[in-house]
DNA sequence: TTGACAAAAAATGTATACATTTTAAATTAG
DNA sequence: CTAATTTAAAATGTATACATTTTTTGTCAA
């Protein structure tokens, strides 16, 4: 299972640092070539890069690097704030001290090492998230919600200003844990939405300024 | 493309049908032996079941025929009452008058083959909600929604009961459509409500009934 | 009998080879 | 020169063969 595992990681780093810029068109022969694979391999690494938005269909050969749009960034901020404070507020009834331990834990990790690199950091951060929403007990609202996380990390890999947003981004993560800890169900959820949008919102400027500056 | 979508579409049926009951363990083998394929095709098709909820994963080897629970049922009931009035009320900004058209043709075309399989008839129900929510150009959204249906749908195959509500069903969609041609968002979002959560409550009682007789 | 361990069987991962489809190029008729 | 058609190249689908992993079976010692 490690080529497999391996090229999917590779390739999707590939893609985020744009050594395969949006709109190239990757074949499966290509990519074996390339990455040294048989062309199995790199079937099944399309197929999952295929679902988790890193590749999209290209006609009836070769898979497509996907752009970025605003609109599609607003889309899924949008499922966020549709889904996320759902599995709160359901995940709040059954959550143990243990996991909001593991959760403040998480971010003194996050904390202390401030020399993270970007994409570390934001997985840590959608690990807390995680965390929160664990305890719902709802499994496909969770596998839907780590979808969507996949989605957004390939935006935030690409405009990595929005990362710089995690100042204020761990402050809101703190206080959420606070009203979850006292038991406010209510103004966690209203913060998370506020969390959520904001973190869109500022996303999507970002990308309206770029599409705009062509 | 014929033999993978072939055996998609046998194998999905077989286990709609019980012929492999839930619980029984595929590996690729014996499908391969069975259905007179190559293993290659097999994973394709296993990966495609497997995120269409039609299999689960089994330990490191096979997989698993998966079995119904109202817990599981109430979930998706759940997340289609979270989405769908969403798509809906987006939709309905933008949506045509040859649209609400063709969805009434559908409906017509629904009450005037009282002899449609149910499975069949369950396709086009859908159809008709995916209509609906078409213009809303969420594609991420739709997509989540088209993946729901299917997971639901494999319910509806083992509790054809839950189709006999196909009557009101139809009479709900009629006024559905007759509350967006008269532009009354409102109502009709709710009325989608109404209806999501009846078809959902109506399935879970079904199931739990079944589950408890045990 | 039970439980750990070793050997055999079975299942999946991966590579190569061939078949079919799709795309691109080249050729020719208008 | 353009457009349609044919031909070659390239890409994917599928099958078979081999390698590795996983599961099962069987054996033996406690």
């Amino acid at each position: 299972m490690l080529k497999k595992q391996q090229l999917y990681n590779q390739l999707k780093q590939h893609i985020q640092l744009q050594h395969w810029p949006a709109g190239t068109v990757l074949t499966q022969q290509q990519l074996a070539e390339q990455y040294g694979v048989s062309r199995i391999v790199v079937r099944d690494v399309q197929q999952a890069l295929l679902s988790d938005g890193w590749l999209e269909p290209h006609g009836k050969a070769g898979m497509q690097v996907p752009g970025f749009s605003a609109a599609e960034a607003q889309e899924l901020c949008l499922l966020r704030l549709q889904l996320e404070p759902l599995a709160l507020q359901l995940a709040a009834a059954n959550m143990s001290f243990s996991q909001l331990g593991q959760a403040e834990d998480l971010l003194g990790y996050i904390a202390a090492n401030k020399s993270l690199a970007p994409y570390q950091r934001g997985e840590l951060n959608w690990q807390f998230h995680r965390l929160l929403y664990q305890s719902c007990a709802k499994p496909h609202l969770l596998r839907l919600l780590d979808q969507l996380h996949q989605q957004v990390s390939r935006y935030l890999g690409y405009q990595e200003e929005a990362l710089a947003y995690a100042d204020t981004s761990a402050a809101e993560h703190a206080e959420l844990l606070s009203l979850l800890r006292r038991g406010d169900t209510e103004l966690a959820g209203k913060l998370l939405v506020r969390h959520i949008t904001e973190a869109g919102n500022l996303l999507v400027q970002l990308l309206q300024k770029q599409q705009g500056a062509r």
